[in-house]
DNA sequence: TCCTGACTATTCAAAACTGACTATTCAGAA
DNA sequence: TTCTGAATAGTCAGTTTTGAATAGTCAGGA
């Protein structure tokens, strides 16, 4: 539903066609949400299906028409209640692609080493990079702050796992 | 991939049925993977196709056949390969159940701020619980830290909204 | 002995998602 | 003026995921 949500969210600014939609949201958003774009329109059919917004044709000079959605009253009581939901309670974040870490005495110990030291510099550039966006105004600013701490986070734990392995010597278990 | 990495990851130390695996990884790994049971099946029938492991009937007493899987040689080789992959490589989480904070300006100031506090206590308390965890042997330890410290990222960045929020009196933008 | 609720084990139809493709416009290079 | 690459706008066939159902076992109580 976080989704439905965000798109809500933004075309309750102003009405919007699909193709902007998935473009602001992966240029803007790509940090908390990945939305492809046939995705995206297969939620926009079901929001409309349910009636939270409609569709338009919007013919402008030559090109072929664009479909220009935008939110029913529906919609916004719909984005209301989404809203509430989404903030009153923490979804655990899963971090599926860690799950290597709980296998990593299946490796001789200086490979898993090097491994996770190359790791260790995609992460710290991608720390660097969000620390460089500019900051934004707002609560969309919250958004960037979350992004960083957990990149952090995820930086020191990563380095707390070098250092044991560069003590410890050989695989663990 | 992370998945069926991590089912091989438990095929390699001992042969198990379908629901045992489901049962183990849901027990112990939820805080990673999210894992359903039809999805196990799915991806245990898809690589049994690819070679990856065998699947055999194992008759027990008058209970319907269980069926046990074993990993092949293909399956290791295909192990040690995802193993590489996933430990080299830091996919950017992402948060998309955070969206809602962006979005918070919707809201009237103190309502903003009570579903806020809602949800730290119910982070503080995963977090809390998290911590108490009694330690794992081995590799296994590193997912429950990465847990924890990921927790403790979030409680303090949404701390720190409260706080902005607290000053800030009425909603921004 | 029969019933009930919890556990074991799996399947299936339907929903959700995505890679790859189609098609158009436009700015600038050749 | 024709071509080309990039941006715009959307669709579709096929894959992946899941809620709900199915079906047997077992332990304990009535």
């Amino acid at each position: 539903m976080d989704r439905e949500l965000l798109l809500l969210g933004l075309l309750r600014r102003e009405d919007m066609h699909g193709y902007q939609l998935t473009e602001f949201i992966n240029r803007n958003l790509a940090s908390c949400v990945d939305l492809k774009k046939p995705t995206a329109y297969y939620l926009l059919d079901k929001m409309v299906e349910a009636g939270w917004i409609t569709r338009s044709e919007e013919q402008e000079g030559s090109r072929p028409p664009r479909h220009v959605y935008q939110i029913t009253p529906e919609g916004e009581a719909a984005f209301q209640r989404l809203l509430r939901e989404n903030l009153s309670t923490h979804h655990p974040a899963r971090f599926t692609d860690d799950i290597g870490l709980a296998l990593l005495d299946a490796l001789p110990a200086d490979e898993a080493r090097a491994l996770l030291e190359r790791r260790r510099e995609a992460l710290a550039a991608e720390l660097e990079q969000a620390r460089a966006i500019p900051p934004h105004s707002g609560t969309w600013q919250y958004v960037i702050d979350h992004l960083v701490s957990h990149l952090a986070a995820e930086l020191s734990w990563l380095d707390g796992i070098l250092r044991r392995l560069a003590e410890g010597g050989t695989s663990g278990e």
